[in-house]
DNA sequence: TCTTCTATAAATCTCGAGAAAAAACCTTGA
DNA sequence: TCAAGGTTTTTTCTCGAGATTTATAGAAGA
């Protein structure tokens, strides 16, 4: 009835085609840091690793483009996206812009749908607090899916696909340094009880304190990344 | 000093390439409604009309997915993205979200460069805004260039490269839209009296005065399409 | 020692052809 | 007339090799 116009980002989509195979392959080892910052993207080293041809990766490469993880220099190549704090302290305040934006949207126009929805995706991200903690990389991927999930299931009764999309590409660039935050954990946090504070506000249509919690829900996160040494933000130049 | 994760997105860029060169001969004909929305892309004819190998174009228009003017779906290939009024009152909305921010941020932050800029670039608009009407289309694309040179100008000084980033695509994707607008004059504006408003206010540093003339400013513009009849929106499915 | 120029090496960009998939077409049967 | 199945045509996807450009290393000169 309503054709999207932004471009659906495909997450757990199984690939149609080579192309979307090695992106989101990619994309996963970019978010994890086994491709650096700044790092220089050779095809015809990757090439291999991801097993396809070089057009076929370079391809990969422009995709990703699109999730601002890659950045293309006409004639000079790819390379990872640098990070730094001053960048992951713009996406922060970017990204609250659009989510407590769509977050009001969704707790006014949000029907049994949207509210079965986040009554579900909550209870999937409980479940994975529990397993956390025991330093179990398998379990932390998981929760940062169901994370993700529990976030995005928040606004979905949004009707502007823009902010979603947009709020997506955010979101997705904070993985990189939501990662770099496990390192040390400076804040101690009770993040269970963050989100339960938020669900609860959410399905209680409390719009002033679900957008005010998920503020500083996020913004914690912000904070902790301030703590780390500056060492994890030198991005390479070279290789 | 601050490397941008952000991606530039080159306007009157040199093309050092031959993908860029396609890229931006392309991304013009798609927003002039030279290949209409919804419209199939396929490689084959347009390499001959582009004058590029078949690769080659399809790296050109996996570069229009990130503006969202091309969508791409494997193994079916391109289309360009459909339109619709839904679609332009999402646009108008998310951007003015971005843009009263950033013009919050300018208001604030700019120094005399940017003083300088804007005044620069209200001039040329001006200047253009005069030689207007006479139904030169070469004129008229000159005011749209100058057009968006003003409004980026005017938020040039936001410390935030990613809602910059945002805007941008925005406003790309409005021009589609406006350029349907001029199809039928249905509201009576003054435009230039609108931009020397919003250049007054900006140059008082009002704040609450800026942002709410920049606010009418784009509405108007998403009132004019509102009453444009709904077959422009036809989006073609074939060829 | 440092700069500048040159030669070598490496990487990117570009193209066309073959393989695979999707779309269009036609035939057959009810 | 319509539907289903199978065949042909079209289009997309994929690859490797050649042409350009950039980066690197070495030599010459001050």
């Amino acid at each position: 009835m309503n054709e999207a116009v932004p471009p659906k980002t495909p997450d757990a989509v199984e690939p149609k085609t080579l192309v979307e195979g090695a992106y989101q392959r990619l994309r996963r080892d970019i978010i994890e840091g086994v491709h650096a910052p700044g790092e220089k993207l050779r095809v015809e080293h990757l090439k291999d690793r991801y097993e396809v041809g070089a057009g076929t990766l370079r391809e990969a490469l422009l995709l990703l483009v699109t999730d601002a993880l890659v950045i293309a220099q006409g004639q000079r190549g790819f390379r990872v996206s640098p990070i730094s704090i001053e960048d992951f302290e713009d996406i922060t305040r970017t990204r609250l812009l659009l989510e407590t934006e769509a977050l009001r949207q969704s707790l006014q126009l949000g029907g049994e749908d949207w509210e079965a929805a986040i009554v579900a995706a909550f209870h999937r991200l409980s479940r994975a607090e529990q397993k956390l903690g025991d330093n179990d990389s398998l379990a932390a991927e998981e929760w940062e899916r169901r994370n993700r999930a529990f976030h995005e299931a928040l606004i979905a009764a949004s009707p502007s696909r823009w902010i979603r999309h947009f709020q997506h590409i955010l979101y997705q660039q904070s993985e990189r340094y939501r990662r770099l935050s496990l390192f040390s954990h400076p804040i101690p946090r009770d993040i269970h009880a963050e989100h339960q504070a938020l669900f609860n506000a959410s399905l209680a249509r409390d719009t002033t304190r679900a957008t005010s919690i998920l503020t500083e829900h996020v913004l914690r996160t912000l904070d902790a990344v301030k703590l780390l040494p500056e060492e994890f933000f030198a991005g390479k130049r070279k290789s």
